[in-house]
DNA sequence: ACGCCCTTGTGAAAGCACGCACAAAGTGGG
DNA sequence: CCCACTTTGTGCGTGCTTTCACAAGGGCGT
């Protein structure tokens, strides 16, 4: 027995690599379907789009599953990154606010492929709640709490307006959830323990504006002066 | 020409800080709503969810535009950060994919109200073009490179499904666009100076399945051991 | 069986990002 | 006019992330 444990990884894996593995599994899964049996970090790296050193040492993380002088084995691989994820077992999900986003949501189908079960959809308006989409009967929103308990919902999602969402979401978490994947603009207020992400269109937006700005001011001068014409 | 310039702030604001930029820009305009005409970076930075300092530091790289003692004028913050982000003018976005998420993002209201327009909405199916969404006639999307050129589309949006976005995405760039936001689950391969943001739902959950999944490891055996009735 | 060649896994270094803590600067009261 | 108080702007230490570069490891051809 060694006295010391080298702890060749141990429990904690950083936070930048964690957001990458789905990309990784994403880009095995491709090369699955083209029935591609192994890959190298170098030719994985440029479908993941990264670079091939960052790759190395982000599967590094979850353990040695290469082999040398030939690459990583796409089948297993996959296995490993799904079960470091944790989409070996299913996950339920509660949507709430099924309007013109959450109804979008509701029908995507990408859920179900990797693990996660809508197994909700709540509103609060009582036009919306009974109808059915993408197979499932809108619940009123005072059913949260017997939603969450009764489909072990271990992922609430927020589709409301900005003005409701806070409201949800703190019912979410006295009901248990502690993942909560927010598409308000607003900013969540929850305890320690729960982990919240947010899906921001506006600023995504906001953020190419600022760099389209600054390649059109760099080259602004040099096209003013070239131009007589106007744009 | 000098060497060694002092460069109090040159024209390089971190990445980090451009990614907050619009958090704390939709903080401002909600206490504008309120009336509240100053605050201080503490209190703002509550209401954005961020560390004090670290919201002093972002803004620093803009210029000095707090007052010691005081804090921030209100309206004249947003004008400043606006102005970097370059809200001040407007800018075109054409949404190709018009779907279950295409029509939600082209129904929703809050681009306009912030600096960005619609357009145009492209698909490639007979079935949808023609059809009005949100005020808008879809168009085929063979009139893509005219479109971006007639309506001077600065922000391309790709919602179709993943198999297409490559090519959706080729012709933007083809079209001089520079900025794309993709929806679709695939990596984009750009040439250099173009950027792409992507909003990708599946990675979300993902990220949160992983924690989820660590925070019952933990308790696991605690829980486990201990319940044998419901909280 | 052996050695060549390819690719992994990982030290080490450089670059960013974060947050503390405090001097500088401005306000308002006396 | 001056002082006490508040809050900004930032120097600095710390930790995380990225990237380079290469030794160690393993397959494959001969
Ligand atoms: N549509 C988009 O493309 C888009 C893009 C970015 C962000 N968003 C954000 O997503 C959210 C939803 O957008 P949308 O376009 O679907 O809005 P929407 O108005 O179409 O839908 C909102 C739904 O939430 C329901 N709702 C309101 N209050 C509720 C409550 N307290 N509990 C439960 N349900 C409640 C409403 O009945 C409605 O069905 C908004 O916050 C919006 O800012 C939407
Ligand atoms: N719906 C969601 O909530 C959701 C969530 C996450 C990601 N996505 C992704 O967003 C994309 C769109 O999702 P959706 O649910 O709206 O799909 P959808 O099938 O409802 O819509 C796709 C649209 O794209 C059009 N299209 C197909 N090929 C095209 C082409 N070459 N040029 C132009 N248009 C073309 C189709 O005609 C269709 O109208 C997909 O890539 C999906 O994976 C969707």
């Amino acid at each position: 027995m060694t006295p010391r444990t080298p702890r060749p990884r141990e429990r904690g894996i950083p936070e930048a690599t964690v957001a990458r593995l789905p990309v990784y599994l994403r880009a095995l899964q491709g090369l699955n379907e083209r029935g591609t049996p192994t890959v190298s970090s170098e030719d994985l790296a440029a479908v993941a789009g990264v670079n091939s050193a960052k790759l190395r040492k982000d599967l590094s993380h979850l353990g040695s599953y290469g082999t040398r002088g030939v690459g990583y084995d796409v089948d297993y691989l996959i296995y490993q990154i799904s079960r470091e994820l944790g989409l070996t077992q299913d996950w339920s999900v509660a949507i709430v606010g099924i309007g013109n986003l959450g109804r979008a949501l509701a029908n995507y189908g990408g859920f179900g492929t990797r693990g996660f079960r809508i197994a909700a959809l709540l509103d609060a308006d009582a036009a919306v709640v009974g109808d059915r989409v993408a197979g499932l009967a809108v619940r009123h929103i005072d059913t949260l709490e017997d939603v969450v308990r009764g489909e072990d919902v271990a992922i609430g999602v927020i589709a409301t307006p900005a003005a409701a969402a806070q409201g949800v979401c703190d019912r979410f978490v006295e009901a248990g959830v502690t993942s909560v994947l927010n598409f308000a603009p607003v900013v969540l207020n929850v305890p320690p323990g729960v982990d919240v992400r947010k899906v921001d269109l506006s600023i995504e937006l906001q953020i190419l504006a600022f760099h389209e700005q600054r390649k059109s001011d760099g080259h602004a001068a040099d096209r003013a002066e070239r131009t007589g014409s106007p744009t």
